[in-house]
DNA sequence: CGAATTTGACCCGCGC
DNA sequence: GCGCGGGTCAAATTCG
């Protein structure tokens, strides 16, 4: 036993020995640092796969989105001939006849009725939207076309507000609440009471844990990401890079949704599969069949 | 006890 | 003119 430690002793008092050492801990050193190396990279590389991913779901749904973007432009466009075929048919050719019958017909307008479409947990048989005002009840009926109830709504914020609203749930998704607002309010939401700065659309997802809120605001907010995107995609502008950063920015505050993260999914695997997809962003949205 | 909700009755426009 | 259906009213009921 003395004699191992008198020996180990010697060996490193020894001046090749200490340059072994040396050699030895400086070759750990760089083995340490070729492991960082080698997973930093392959952090790069799995980043460089997740935006390639990201890439080509973006790529999927823009290409969806823009189907469905046609697909309504024709609908709109035959309605809008139809409307003329039936006034010409109707009103203008026979006076006399229809002198006392208002034309049942709708254009669209600025006033036209805004429609929100709120996801609810399935189970949830509540007609409650939470949207930033408060709303007092004032009738329940039962339609023809909708076995659930219609809930009518008046806005109690304030007492000459005129803003009703009606609730009922999607007749083909049960889950999906649907909020027809007819006027305008003369006074701020709740939100501006209480927190000056959020939106009516952020406080509805806050405030309940599932709804997908999604109305006519936030269509035209990823109308236009979505376009942006596509501008970059096809010509190099001037500003291409403060639009890459825009989406950039807007497709991380995405990825963060969940209900997004699964709608792309959805969408991604409709398209994997190569069928139809019947149900676009969970709306009960018909896409063109191919 | 006051406010909010429920629910049956009523109103009104529209089609036949 | 009548019936149907959507929208509103208001008394009854419930809730905090």
């Amino acid at each position: 036993m003395l004699s191992y430690f008198s020996q180990s002793s010697k060996q490193i008092l020894n001046p090749s020995w200490a340059s072994v050492v040396i050699e030895a801990a400086a070759r750990t050193s760089t083995t340490k640092m070729d492991e960082k190396v080698k997973s930093l990279e392959a952090e790069l590389q799995h980043a460089k796969e997740e935006n390639t991913t990201l890439k080509l779901m973006l790529e999927v749904l823009s290409r969806n989105y823009k189907k469905l973007h046609l697909h309504l432009q024709e609908i709109t466009q035959t309605r809008a001939d139809q409307r003329v075929i039936d006034l010409s048919e109707s009103g203008l050719t026979n006076n006399h006849d229809h002198a006392n019958k208002r034309p049942r017909i709708e254009f669209p307008t600025a006033n036209k009725p805004l429609q929100v479409f709120v996801r609810t947990h399935p189970k949830d048989t509540s007609l409650i939207v939470k949207d930033g005002y408060s709303w007092r009840k004032y009738g329940q009926k039962v339609t023809k076309d909708n076995s659930s109830p219609r809930a009518y709504y008046r806005c109690s914020m304030a007492p000459s507000c005129p803003v009703k609203r009606k609730v009922q749930r999607c007749l083909r998704d049960n889950s999906i609440l649907v909020a027809t607002y007819d006027g305008e309010h003369n006074h701020g939401p709740l939100d501006d009471l209480l927190k000056p700065s959020s939106s009516v659309l952020k406080s509805s997802i806050a405030d309940s844990p599932s709804p997908i809120l999604i109305d006519d605001k936030e269509a035209t907010a990823i109308d236009v990401a979505l376009s942006g995107w596509s501008r970059t995609e096809t010509r190099q502008t001037e500003n291409s890079a403060q639009q890459h950063k825009n989406i950039e920015e807007y497709v991380g505050s995405l990825i963060k949704d969940p209900n997004f993260t699964v709608a792309l999914a959805e969408t991604v695997a409709c398209f994997i599969s190569n069928k139809p997809k019947k149900q676009a962003l969970n709306l009960n949205l018909s896409l063109p069949e191919e």
